[in-house]
DNA sequence: GAGAGTGGGTTCATTAAGTCAACCCACTAT
DNA sequence: ATAGTGGGTTGACTTAATGAACCCACTCTC
């Protein structure tokens, strides 16, 4: 796609491909039941021709799913594939911070009800202690497809370690 | 700054800080220990005139703090200030998802290892019961803040709920 | 004390991307 | 026959990103 696609980094993949201004806001919508070029254009306010672009790079990513749902005429709607659902909970991680560090006047425009019944604020974990992850308490280093590059010179070099303040 | 800023979303307020095209790099550099804007400047390949823009920027937001690292020459650099730290959380779960869904050759660039001593995947839980968020097990509604507007639409009404397949 | 080096930028011309309004086409409903 | 709907495309205009060059204050080396 573009030139961050071509990092090897997995933050530049997912941002090459949910990066792109609009993109994040589209799966919001559609994971939230739009899933029509209409209702989608109106919604964001985003130039068709724009939105047809963006879809069409989601479809290609395999993010999304295009799917007729009539014949003649034939109409289209898009829906979030697995891959599509998997980056819902990242999504989610981003609105917890845009809730916490920008809350317009009101409070937070949206509350997230989980199916235990508990009303939460996503938080990032580990999945085998369950505690919480933060910028203080793990550490990254280099992995098996760690490569120089551009965008990878700090990860070039295998063992090189972050966090644990 | 642009006009998801003004939108009342969450999703938009977060995308419109760390939704510029290198912002999440930056962030995740300046996390992994490079502060100074040459070795940015290296590190990423991003033109020296965008770089100092996009720094400004999250100054500006108060997700990076510059500081004075000597005198004579005066000389900067940036750190994450807490709310800078608080999204790397948000970064990791990008990160697990682009490694899910783009592995490059080799596998994972990186590796994680939680203070507990496992090495993880990051995942999204609730708080309450711990168990891990998808996109099928929680629902969404609109909150007190919620307003009709731009990019909003879906959320204007209150009681629209989502998930759970 | 002359020349090279370093850190942290700014300026400028070129190219790519986003925006807005208008248009198009196949079909349906009235 | 006319109007409406869904899903786009086309084209002119404006904004943003790129790459190379330049600048300045200061230090280090000879």
């Amino acid at each position: 796609m573009n030139r961050f696609g071509e990092m090897h980094c997995s933050i530049a993949q997912a941002v090459s491909i949910v990066g792109e201004p609009w993109t994040p806001l589209i799966l919001r919508d559609v994971f939230l039941g739009l899933r029509r070029f209409d209702e989608l254009s109106q919604d964001l306010g985003i130039s068709r021709n724009l939105l047809a672009q963006r879809l069409d790079h989601l479809v290609a990513a395999g993010v999304l799913v295009k799917e007729p749902y009539q014949e003649r005429p034939v109409r289209y709607e898009y829906q979030l594939s697995e891959s599509g659902r998997d980056i819902v909970p990242a999504l989610l991680t981003l609105m917890a911070w845009g809730d916490r560090w920008s809350t317009p006047p009101g409070g937070p425009p949206v509350l997230l009800t989980h199916s235990c019944g508990a009303r939460f604020r996503p938080v990032v974990s580990c999945p085998h202690c369950g505690g919480e992850v933060t910028a203080d308490n793990f550490t990254v280093e280099g992995g098996p497809g760690a490569a120089q590059g551009p965008g990878t010179m700090v990860l070039g070099a295998p063992g090189v370690a972050s966090g644990i303040s």
